[in-house]
DNA sequence: CTGTCAGACTTACCTCGTACGATTAGAATC
DNA sequence: GATTCTAATCGTACGAGGTAAGTCTGACAG
């Protein structure tokens, strides 16, 4: 039934590697990571879930794949490098393709997490860092220099980086926290004193009282400000 | 039997949070901390899986714990905060409190992994941020600053970075390796080149070619660097 | 001597990845 | 059309993991 245009074609449309990855992505994306199992990608494909072992070598597989769309993804959006304008102003070159990055894997708010842990780097995202290294040095960077800017920009280089406090809105009872705070005062002065400085600075926060957009530009731009100075000064 | 020596004591000596706690962190550092199971954990303290569910609620918070025993030891290790250097270099401060911090990092390596994967901070954790922010007050930092320095910081303030790039020694078949490299070559120019120009620099490195050390150093400097050029800016 | 109860143990359930073998359905050949 | 081949799919089962719920035990109080 269905489809018979094309004479090769099976009943239902056949599993593929491409299909069980993007599916995964958007499993991912609709319901987590965690639900990202074999069995839910299995029913996500109207499939059983061993019928994927014949596509993809195992789980791990699939994740490493899944990384690869995304970074695929990413490359799409940052697109070639634009050889005169790096060798002009790379700084700017870099920092607007780290951020088309970022918002690729803002997308994805999983995705970070998953680089994070993939040990292999496919040719996918050996392409990006490529491209990444290749503005650097069309700005005039030493290889060797190039390469120590690589260690210190991590990743957000790949537009993200890995917030050690997640808010996780406590909002507590009311006044128990009025008590608490004055406790938490002499325990962590200065950390409740900044929070006190810095609360109504903030209004429109993705995550609780700090703008993640922002930090995540004021850290890239002091990054990137450094490594123009170590430029200039081991270039002359 | 046993030591009858006190009166209220149990028959074995009785499990504690803390000996569960400190069992998890040996456990961890002897067999990886994929091996840190209810199962493993229990037998390593001569019980059994669920008796430790008395003591702990479950899982995630044995995993909660174990970070809080690991950021008690950087708080030992670091010691408290010299006001007074402080003030007049709080580079340096900064610099040597994160090195130590780093220390013992490397001393559980599966640690950092652990830690990012946290939601909840515990006051032993803010206690360790607290007295960074402590140091940052001190050189002369408003709290407002002081805030995006820390995120600036991000995971270096406590002395890891996550490495995109685990080597994970390839050494492949000799001869197949030279004509791989041929191919990469055209598809990697930069990554190549990069590699080339490095390769004989460093030959007293951690992993392959890079030396970690170097380049955690590396790029604090860099950031304490710009951080204090946007303090002398901001504060006159 | 007996009841209590904290602390430890037993059994059992569910989910997960996946090994292994059976099964299906087109395609190719006769 | 019957047979054979093969790529693709499915069913069953196992071991490892976390943990819910019930059971046992031995020290102490009365």
């Amino acid at each position: 039934m269905a489809t018979q245009t094309e004479p090769r074609s099976r009943a239902r449309d056949p599993l593929t590697r491409e299909r069980v990855l993007n599916a995964a992505v958007e499993l991912a994306d609709r319901e987590g990571i965690d639900a990202l199992t074999m069995r839910n990608l299995a029913r996500e494909l109207g499939a059983e879930a061993m019928s994927l072992y014949y596509h993809v070598a195992n789980k791990e597989a699939v994740l490493d794949g899944v990384v690869d769309v995304i970074m695929d993804e990413i490359n799409r959006a940052v697109g070639p490098v634009d050889g005169r304008a790096a060798s002009e102003d790379w700084k700017a070159v870099m920092r607007s393709r780290i951020l088309a990055a970022r918002e690729v894997l803002l997308r994805h708010r999983w995705a970070s997490r998953l680089i994070e842990t993939r040990t292999a780097i496919s040719p996918t995202t050996m392409h990006y860092f490529d491209e990444l290294l290749g503005v650097l040095h069309a700005g005039g960077f030493s290889y060797d220099l190039a390469h120590h800017a690589m260690h210190a920009l991590g990743s957000r280089g790949l537009g993200f980086t890995q917030e050690l406090f997640e808010p996780e809105n406590a909002d507590e009872g009311d006044e128990d926290l009025t008590e608490a705070m004055a406790e938490m005062a002499d325990q962590f002065p200065h950390l409740t004193g900044m929070m006190m400085e810095v609360a109504h600075d903030d209004p429109d926060s993705t995550l609780g009282w700090c703008d993640d957009q922002f930090e995540f530009e004021f850290g890239l731009d002091l990054i990137l400000d450094g490594l123009e100075a170590t430029r200039q000064r081991s270039g002359v």
